[in-house]
DNA sequence: ACCTGAACACCGTTCAAGT
DNA sequence: ACCTGAACACCGTTCAAGT
């Protein structure tokens, strides 16, 4: 029989001990480097454990399923990111918009890129996994942390703040995937960076009207 | 043993006869339903050939492996999508750059959203299929449409245009497919034609100089 | 010539048997 | 208590046997 809906992705276990949380760290790790050196097509169950030194069976103890080993890994990439803008929020309140734009813009694709080959990976394999509880939850937090940032801007006020948020966070997080998909060198990211903050110091003097 | 790399997306033989070229399309719309209906787990090849009414081996005469089945919507889509910014390129040529701006981007949306349902579904299953040959042609054609539209442009004249091209179809490619991962209202894609208009002209603003 | 579906080589997951 | 890996229920794909 196949897995039945819905599935839990936590971990079976929590790793209380010191060399638990080391096996699942391997498991994790030894995931990732199956993914990158063959491929998702020959990522398999058998083959992670193997990698990690440790028979399928034990995998099972910690992992409940194969999709939650992915999950584990996209989960620490989104919460870095949700992570890196909530900082940028509090980092550029208050500043003009043009400032804090590029503060966000820029703090947001240094998480992106930060483990940019597991994050290319998890492209890859990211629809094979339900990630709509965990996307909404990490969305939450960016939406939340924006609106709290283009609120305090210093020199401009917006007519329809959730809408110029929901665009902005749209574009951002669209162009980077757009741009992973396809071949990365660092001459696209940085040339990227700068058109990106371009287009969205554009977008948002258009949403605004100016303050004194 | 697994199917070898690289494969062959292509139909095994060409549907000559009118009955073999029902029995193809039928083929794929059981592929759709299925999917649409039972979810991508639960889409197999035994399950998509019953609901076709033929057996698994005369599903593998005209597919030659499971990708094929959704390649082939994935490629009418796509195609359908290059050919709407290939028609808008024509259509607005020699416009002035604001209005050329909106032809495309509204274009672009109606094409995206035509077979809404389809194209969702596919987003779920995309990255089971080896897209990068399709997707490089298809991204070279709209690359290569726009790049002749921008040109044209009545009032302004580009720096470096393939890197505005460039962050333009990012950005549009990626808010739209941002927008189809969450729940789509037509409200939100209201919004977003508005929204994504606006921030492309302001953008692209930015990116030229006006002329004369 | 075209279709069928049992057979084959996997894969994800479990659980009796070991330590 | 924790680990192992053969066993089970699938799935994608093939091909001998039918029409």
């Amino acid at each position: 029989m196949n897995v039945p809906h819905p599935i839990a992705l936590k971990p079976r276990k929590a790793p209380v001990q010191a060399r638990s949380a080391a096996k699942v760290e391997g498991i994790t790790e030894a995931t990732i480097q199956v993914l990158l050196a063959e491929g998702p097509r020959r990522l398999t169950t058998t083959r992670a454990a193997q990698r990690a030194g440790v028979s399928v069976g034990t995998m099972y103890q910690y992992f409940p399923h194969k999709e939650a080993l992915l999950y584990d890994v996209l989960r620490r990439h989104l919460e870095a990111v949700a992570q890196a803008v909530e900082a940028a929020s509090a980092r550029y309140r208050g500043q003009p918009l043009a400032t804090m734009t590029d503060g966000l813009v820029n703090r947001y694709i240094d998480a992106k890129t930060a483990r940019a080959d597991a994050s290319r990976a998890l492209y890859l394999v990211a629809s094979e996994l339900d990630t709509t509880a965990l996307m909404g939850r990490l969305r939450e937090r960016i939406r939340t942390a924006t609106i709290a940032l283009l609120g305090s801007a210093a020199d401009a006020e917006f007519d329809d703040i959730e809408t110029a948020a929901f665009t902005l966070l749209a574009a951002m997080t669209g162009t980077l995937r757009t741009m992973f998909e396809q071949d990365t060198t660092p001459a696209h990211v940085h040339a990227l960076r700068t058109q990106l903050t371009l287009m969205c110091q554009a977008y948002l003097e258009k949403a605004t009207r100016p303050m004194r």
